[in-house]
DNA sequence: AGGCGCTTGTGAAGGCGTGCACAAATCGCG
DNA sequence: CGCGATTTGTGCACGCCTTCACAAGCGCCT
């Protein structure tokens, strides 16, 4: 089993982090973990056990407790975890209290949406620079920042290092804006645009489609359309929508 | 193929086969693969080999190639598939054919971006109406489409029928409207609120949220920046987990 | 017609993730 | 101090998904 930090909180710069490799799946589900932590501490808990948390977060408690075992014994057993002390390590584990820096490329609907989402704020991101590639839209004041043109990129990125870069352009830009993002060494990015985007192998890059979420949906309407229609139609089975 | 129910002949319209059950895994791309198909088609191609198409849509040739086989054989071999019957075939499997009402539920920052997303329209999505609770809002006419209270739910409802409802709304309000969709009979729901809704077993919901996706993205920075601190030296992912 | 090259469709193997069921550990109380 | 109630951490089995590798099928060229 892997071993507690002793070298207290945070503080990497000196002790290898000891960094588990945590299944890819396990990952993804940390963050609603975190979300369901922070409003049971608001609602005044002190601790809390795999049961209750699994309920807030909307998943089975056994996959709970296994995902936290992967990241260390912060329970105890016959009491539940530590709600302050699951919170700061995941914060840590999720490299959140880093406080990272955020553009937006492509202020259009979507991107304009990006830059005012207070969620983004109250997670421990920063969104600090939008650009634009339409001279038009330079200058424009959106949630107290000024819209840059694209080719000011290098420089902001010289000021200060962007951890991440959101891409909300048409497609038919994505892959130009990625190549310009990578340039300038960012090495994670977001993408709306409906497109595949090849980049480096040390360059993460997740993928957001709107549209794609609701064919999903609408290929279980026509499924549960098509099954009522059907003679002995059955409908057991109850869905967990997943990532 | 193998697997088809030859058992129940109660056609539906025209000849198309009962509905097969695809694994999960394979439905979540079918709009991936259909957005590369309609790129092709545009480009004016007329086939397209499943290597070809495997990387217009960013995955692996063998993993299409049985996304495919399990919704029946439309390719050649030594062809490829067609692009034009494919494309019919998909839409017809994601029920794209059906045109379906959606509504937006929530006309903040990001409610506001949905109703005028122009990829809803593009892929057989018609957003038919906007709901907000703030009656200051209600009025105000966004992409020619004019926001309604969300008491007037029950009545556009009665008119047309709402196929996909999409949760916009702060997660304090979130589980209330899914209930006020949920009687009025939407039984798919996208939601972009960070909460976990409970609907009843047949209803479908998607979630999407923006915060959790930059968590994800952090983490991998987290852990990169971390690798890279380590002097390349020892670089044993191996516990050691004694007997 | 026959052979050759190309591509699909699929059996099989391996890996990953999930959920069950239970041992280990901790607290509270008599 | 010991015991029972409670809850975590995890070994294990199962099922889904991915990937490989290859036989089967198709068109084209000679």
């Amino acid at each position: 089993m892997s071993q507690h930090r002793h070298g207290s909180t945070s503080g990497e710069a000196g002790g290898v982090p000891a960094f588990p490799d945590l299944p890819e799946a396990t990952i993804a589900r940390l963050p609603e973990y975190l979300r369901a932590l922070h409003h049971l501490a608001e609602a005044g808990a002190e601790t809390v056990s795999s049961e209750g948390l699994a309920a807030a977060a909307g998943v089975n408690s056994a996959k709970l407790r296994k995902d936290l075992s992967h990241l260390g014994s912060y329970g105890t057993r016959g009491v539940g975890y530590d709600i302050a002390l699951l919170v700061d390590q995941v914060e840590y584990i999720l490299g959140l209290d880093k406080n990272r820096a955020v553009c937006v490329v492509g202020v259009g609907n979507l991107g304009h949406a990006l830059a005012g989402y207070a969620g983004f704020a109250s997670r421990g991101f920063r969104v600090v620079a939008l650009f634009d590639a339409d001279r038009k839209k330079v200058g424009e004041v959106i949630n107290g920042m000024a819209v840059r043109h694209i080719d000011d990129l290098a420089r902001v990125a010289a000021e200060e290092t962007l951890a991440i870069g959101v891409i909300a352009t048409p497609p038919t830009s994505a892959q130009a804006v990625a190549d310009l993002l990578v340039a300038v060494g960012v090495t994670s990015i977001l993408n709306f645009a409906p497109c595949v985007l090849s980049v480096p192998p040390n360059v993460d890059v997740r993928k957001v489609d709107l549209a794609i979420e609701l064919q999903i949906l609408s290929f279980h309407e026509h499924r549960k359309a098509s099954l009522t229609a059907l003679p002995g139609g059955r409908h057991d089975d109850q869905e967990a929508v997943g990532s």
